[in-house]
DNA sequence: ATTGACAGTTCAATTTTAGAACTTTAAGTT
DNA sequence: AACTTAAAGTTCTAAAATTGAACTGTCAAT
């Protein structure tokens, strides 16, 4: 399967994961959420390879994750920063965050904490239902096919395939 | 960077994306939130090669995400399920799935609706603030370091590299 | 005149992944 | 008894992605 066939799936994880399911995007958004917007600056902190940071940061402003805007001009200098669909990555990036505080983490502790400014309090992110505001637990999730289900083609070709 | 370095990197996004940061990993567990236990079931429905689905359901044991246990014997066959750390991965799940149903669909709505069997309702999921409740937003949130900030041996020496 | 910063690009070597065939154990079918 | 099927892998070669290192072009500072 290529990349591309990931985004054509009827799945909205599938297609995310077109997105985001590499070793170095989120890693890069993690700068990006860290208020990192230049190419020195990833490409140090990181130890991505040039060439490879180069290919992502153009992935992610061809999906419209980042914007590249000049900084300045003679010479010509650009700078990525998140778009609101980028944003909208920000519970994604917590999620794994949390995840990794819970289950990866040594006996010296978490690496990071986070501050909620509204309330002043260290917290931890929780998923909750938008409807009853429970917290939400696989068990108690059941799925249903919504609209986009299946694919109109393709999806309908395989599975004259598999029949 | 390898993958093993990742893992041992400070930071709890680093080390989650080196048990999910991968293409396929994501959209196996997918499937074992989907009530799918076995190598078939896996490599039919994601298309995913023999060899590399072997070697991804290895590390998600080692990891100890999955858990492979014995369903007969002679021939001896296995199945995978999810431990608790597993489990605890739903959060990460559905924050993906619900950005790729608002950010990714196309005109014909979402492939899958989720019911909240405590409220019955269809529902999206929400990220609050553990302490006060509040949905989360990234520029309302501010980032200290940890009791586990830095690597002991490993960093001190990049510390000293970098001076 | 030289050096350094920044945002990349280029290219060979290595590592990963894809695609297909093959293996093993046993049950069911002809 | 021979043949087919199923399940859970393993093995192999070709193709694709990633790494590592050097190189480019534009400008400012020394």
């Amino acid at each position: 399967m290529k990349w591309d066939e990931l985004e054509e799936q009827p799945c909205s994880l599938a297609r995310t994961v077109a997105v985001i399911g590499d070793r170095w995007s989120l890693l890069i958004l993690r700068e990006c959420f860290l208020r990192k917007r230049r190419f020195e600056a990833f490409q140090s902190v990181l130890g991505i390879t040039r060439h490879l940071l180069a290919e992502r940061l153009k992935k992610l402003v061809r999906l419209g994750v980042l914007r590249r805007i000049p900084y300045q001009e003679s010479p010509k200098r650009y700078e990525y920063i998140l778009t609101q669909k980028g944003l909208d990555l920000y519970p994604v990036i917590m999620a794994i965050v949390h995840w990794g505080d819970v289950h990866m983490v040594d006996s010296r502790g978490r690496p990071m904490l986070h501050e909620h400014q509204n309330c002043g309090k260290l917290f931890d992110p929780v998923m909750v239902c938008s409807e009853c505001g429970e917290p939400l637990a696989a068990k108690q999730v059941h799925v249903h096919p919504g609209p986009g289900a299946r694919q109109p083609a393709v999806a309908s070709l395989k599975a004259e395939k598999v029949r």
